[in-house]
RNA sequence: GGCCCCAUCGUCUAGCCUGGUCUAGGACACCUCCCUUUCACGGAGGUAACGAGGGUUCGAAUCCCUCUGGGGUCACCA
């Protein structure tokens, strides 16, 4: 923990502790650190778990790892030991998960219906749905308004009945000016803002209320949030207004969203899956996938969302790929946090004069609010992803080798089983110019851990075109298979199986049957072993499988192409 | 629908506040060519935008108005 430095702004980023932290929410939380970070002040960390149902202690953890993974570290807030052993968090505003701070929220409860600018309202969820119906029939938005008093005789009913109050604010009738360091001040017509609830019935604050207390009493100087908190603003200011608290400037980031124009939304994933079900007319799961009574519930309601493992195994099976949302699918997937933190700052800042790689520290230093963008803008993954191939290729061998592993350790362990570290290490090496992700590696080279017997050897095109390249040729050049059946005995020869003896015995082949062309023979080797006309250098290609596999697939490869028409 | 906000290449954006240097710049994508044992990488070039209409002005992407389009919000969710 930091020592608070009482000159500097003061930001926070306040979770609600359900699901995963997505790329929106990352952004704002870089965003948010950048610009105390940048000038001396204080980031914090609160966690706003006022909703009972939908918090959980997991998906806390879960945020913060992901924000420590990007390389956003809070000086105030949950308690945290990163991976490297940094304990982060802590803070003399505590407690930092809201419904620990209950007791607190009651003072102000009771300040404000001691001085009347608060009442209890006795509605039931009937009472209040019929409301919002006629003004809804008006063509008006609902507005609740204070409904007068109920008489001690109502009240008891209302207990008897097992009814419970909520608290509702007394919202002045005035126009409201919104003040926005990104938009601008927008100003709300009197009678905009209703009676809101500051208190629930089971006596938790609504965000609206815990939000301006915890701003407060965490000293926040400024407020950086999703757009949709904009007309909510003028709620907290009304509220501020009557505790006499102080006002924190705000500042409301536009929404991502997908290349489509929906909203990014975790449901994106179920959408992929629900399409790719329905597609293929399935009526049972995929084996090894999820279980009938998942399955069914699924299906059953569009509500419903998979779990993450389910849901990787399903698209695995279905062969359809899961768009990324959250920090952690991009993890998975093998960006490096350094690209999401570059790309996510660009989605909605920019530094200026054309510049757009920079780091964290970068962005520490020139973050400011009035060059924030106020439009929505499109999550391109296509630009992310040209982005993080710039940065796997700025890599040096040992930075790729040392990521590549820690990268493997998690989401790839069958590699590091299956190849061994020699070999593991050579598969990184010989991918790292062609990766684009840290995923790359594993994920294009599927072939390496498939038993001989089992490669299945893809007809298609390219396959054939080089199997048979040569016996098209005027020339009488011999067919691709040909090459293959003479390679088999060459390479069975070879005293040593390593990428120079390998090369060397290709290329004297090539030189005397191939008119020199090596690819004519590197292609059909690339198929034996591979099952595909893509691969990695074809000699390392070969080592990384190993000898008696090589020579098994080629003996597979050249029973399956001969039957080939 | 009420209220609020926004509007530059297909996409992310620079320029707008402080009108002229904007025949509108960069990046990703796309197209062409080069390199190449596959796939990638890389190199050279190219196509491509100020939403529409009115003003103001000698002059407007830049200032004003209208329209159109887009977004947010209208919960005892945050």
């Amino acid at each position: 923990m930091t020592a608070r430095s009482d000159s500097g702004p003061v930001t926070r980023f306040a979770p609600s502790p359900s699901g995963h932290l997505h790329v929106g929410g990352a952004r704002t939380a870089l965003y948010s650190w950048a610009f105390a970070k940048g000038r001396g002040g204080t980031f914090i960390i609160r966690i706003e778990d006022t909703d009972q149902k939908r918090s959980s202690d997991a998906a806390s953890v879960g945020f913060l790892k992901d924000l420590d993974w990007l390389g956003i570290r809070w000086d105030e807030g949950p308690e945290y030991v990163a991976p490297d052993g940094t304990r982060v968090g802590g803070g003399a505003n505590g407690s930092y998960f809201q419904s620990e701070r209950l007791a607190i929220y009651d003072r102000y409860f009771a300040q404000l219906l001691a001085e009347g600018k608060a009442y209890e309202a006795w509605d039931s969820t009937e009472e209040l749905d019929a409301l919002r119906k006629e003004a809804t029939a008006r063509k008006e938005a609902f507005r609740y308004r204070f409904r007068g008093t109920p008489s001690a005789e109502d009240i008891a009913r209302y207990r008897a009945e097992g009814r419970q109050p909520v608290v509702r604010f007394r919202t002045p009738q005035v126009p409201i000016t919104i003040q926005d360091e990104v938009l601008g001040d927008a100003t709300l017509p009197a009678g905009e803002v209703d009676d809101f609830v500051i208190r629930k019935k089971d006596g938790f604050p609504t965000y609206h209320f815990a939000v301006v207390v915890d701003d407060e009493l965490m000293r926040v100087t400024h407020v950086l949030r999703a757009q949709e908190h904009f007309t909510n603003t003028a709620k907290h200011m009304v509220l501020q207004d009557a505790l006499g608290f102080r006002r924190p400037t705000y500042g409301h980031l536009s929404i991502i969203k997908n290349p489509d124009d929906s909203k990014m939304s975790k449901r994106d994933k179920d959408k992929v899956l629900r399409k790719a079900v329905k597609e293929k007319a399935l009526t049972a799961p995929p084996e090894g996938t999820v279980t009938i009574e998942e399955w069914t519930k699924w299906l059953g309601d569009d509500n419903v969302q998979l779990d993450l493992e389910g849901a990787i195994r399903l698209a695995e099976a279905l062969k359809v790929q899961l768009p990324e949302i959250n920090v952690d699918d991009f993890r998975r997937s093998g960006y490096l946090p350094e690209t999401i933190c570059n790309f996510l700052a660009l989605n909605g800042w920019s530094p200026g004069h054309d510049i757009e790689k920079f780091d964290n520290e970068f962005l520490k230093e020139r973050f400011s609010l009035d060059r924030v963008i106020k439009t929505p803008a499109k999550f391109d993954r296509v630009k992310l992803l040209a982005f993080n191939t710039d940065a796997i290729n700025a890599m040096s061998r040992e930075d790729f080798l040392r990521r590549g592993r820690e990268h493997a350790a998690v989401f790839r362990p069958e590699y590091l089983e299956k190849l061994g570290s020699a070999r593991f290490d050579l598969l990184l090496h010989a991918s790292h110019e062609r990766s684009k992700t840290l995923d790359d590696p594993f994920k294009t080279n599927g072939f390496l851990l498939v038993s001989d017997d089992a490669l299945a050897f893809s007809d298609d095109k390219n396959v054939r075109k080089a199997l048979s390249v040569g016996a098209l040729a005027a020339d009488g050049a011999k067919s691709g298979l040909e090459h293959l059946r003479a390679m088999r005995g060459v390479l069975a020869a070879l005293p040593e199986w390593t990428q120079p003896a390998l090369e060397a015995a290709a290329n004297a082949y090539a030189a005397e049957h191939a008119a020199g062309k090596i690819g004519s023979v590197a292609q059909p080797l690339r198929i034996a072993v591979s099952g595909s006309t893509v691969s990695p250098p074809i000699w390392e290609t070969l080592v990384l499988v190993g000898r008696d596999a090589s020579l098994a697939r080629l003996e597979r490869c050249i029973a399956w192409a001969s039957g080939l028409g």
